[in-house]
DNA sequence: TAAAAAAGTTAGTTATGACTAACAAATTAA
DNA sequence: TTAATTTGTTAGTCATAACTAACTTTTTTA
């Protein structure tokens, strides 16, 4: 028999790096993640990833070989993907009962994420009755872990005349969100791409009777659902 | 002109450790606190409190001379009175919305007092509509560090005859919360000291038509207010 | 008031998780 | 296919926060 459930004891910062080299494996599951890449990512040394790595191999969250990419256990995996829920849950808590916007519940929710108690997620679950999607479009896995991938290409992916519908935004970045607000988009907003401009990649788009200029960069942190 | 608030920076550890101060403090302000008590409270060698008593000096939150007794400045204070607020905040949502008992609830808010964002627990007061009470009777501090002091003494302090109602209990231990709920008391029961016995200072007392002994040690826990 | 006990301090060690600098392996370009 | 570049690893340092063991000061007790 395999160890219960060992998946508690885990530091701060041994989750952090697990959740963040799942979602560098997910961006593109077929591209591989490397040592570097993940300290990247997480703004520190690539020393500093190299020696995590090392303590989640030894305890079974990580495989690679030496000079090698980097993957992860089931295990691994399975504490990414609560760390995911209770982020997730946490920002919709805050958006829908604490008057936070969402460009301010990111930060919080990193903190919130780490908070050890099965019992607190899973009654936040409840209280809020079972939302699937965070304040940004992404979906909420449940207490088991499961949830559904949600269809989703970046803006930038677009050629002139697609329509979308705009399903999620990374939410990263308080400035972007800020931005998205503000000049008019939401969550469903339906989206037309009148022309994608060679020059700089820059897209112009019409959408409720708007029509903008967005540069490359913005629209890569849009995600949508191609419409036509 | 002093620091605006440099009330932030302060590691989990810096924040525990004035928190006990404070409540060592206000046990009975009177006494004086020192090194080996407040480690012995912490469960933390003297060693290991001398040191952060350095660094807190250091940083104008404690002050003590060698060899001497330990004090908090009013920005230690301010500091601890605010962790105070933050525990108690979440303490009382997670008995009345999340479905936590009494007993439960502590070890998660030791968790959740560290969590920095003044929004998160301003929004959080407005959400329960600013408690006055946490779910053990104890005062939660406003905004601004406000609170009103209760009366309570001991129930082991009483002696044969008095009546007193129970104001408050301690919420250190998960065990004797849920002895106290288990024999049928709670807030606000209405207790007869029936006899303190000499032999071992346990106590037999009356209430809701119940008769039961409790010990010393138990009665320490149990705050409450003279009514007869 | 001198010895014993308690309280407080210091020194030295450990673990975690950062860092930089130097080095080795693998990949890419010339 | 060699050289340059990128990627990954190792060694050594630092800060935080714990520990034990030894020492000093203060307080208590005989
Ligand atoms: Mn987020
Ligand atoms: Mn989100
Ligand atoms: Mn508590
Ligand atoms: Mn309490």
């Amino acid at each position: 028999m395999t160890n219960k459930l060992n998946l508690n004891n885990l530091t701060k910062s041994e989750e952090d790096y697990l959740k963040a080299l799942f979602q560098l494996l997910i961006e593109d599951s077929s591209v591989k993640v490397g040592n570097n890449q993940l300290a990247d990512y997480l703004k520190v040394s690539p020393a500093s990833t190299n020696n995590m790595i090392k303590k989640l191999k030894a305890k079974n969250y990580v495989v690679s070989e030496k000079y090698g990419k980097l993957d992860l256990t089931e295990e691994g995996k399975s504490i990414a993907v609560r760390l995911i829920r209770k982020h997730r849950l946490w920002e919709t808590f805050l958006c829908n009962y604490l008057n936070f916007t969402w460009d301010e519940v990111h930060e919080v929710a990193e903190q919130l994420e780490h908070i050890k108690s099965k019992k607190l997620i899973n009654e936040l679950d409840r209280f809020m009755d079972f939302p699937e999607k965070d304040p940004h479009g992404e979906m909420i896995p449940n207490a088991d872990g499961e949830y559904s991938i949600l269809p989703k290409i970046t803006l930038s992916s677009l050629s002139d005349g697609d329509v979308c519908q705009l399903v999620a935004v990374d939410d990263g970045s308080v400035n972007f969100l800020k931005y998205v607000s503000e000049i008019g988009l939401a969550l469903s907003s339906e989206i037309k791409v009148l022309e994608v401009r060679e020059f700089d990649k820059s897209i112009r788009i019409q959408f409720d009777n708007t029509i903008e200029t967005v540069t490359r960069k913005f629209a890569d942190n849009v995600f949508v659902k191609k419409v036509v």
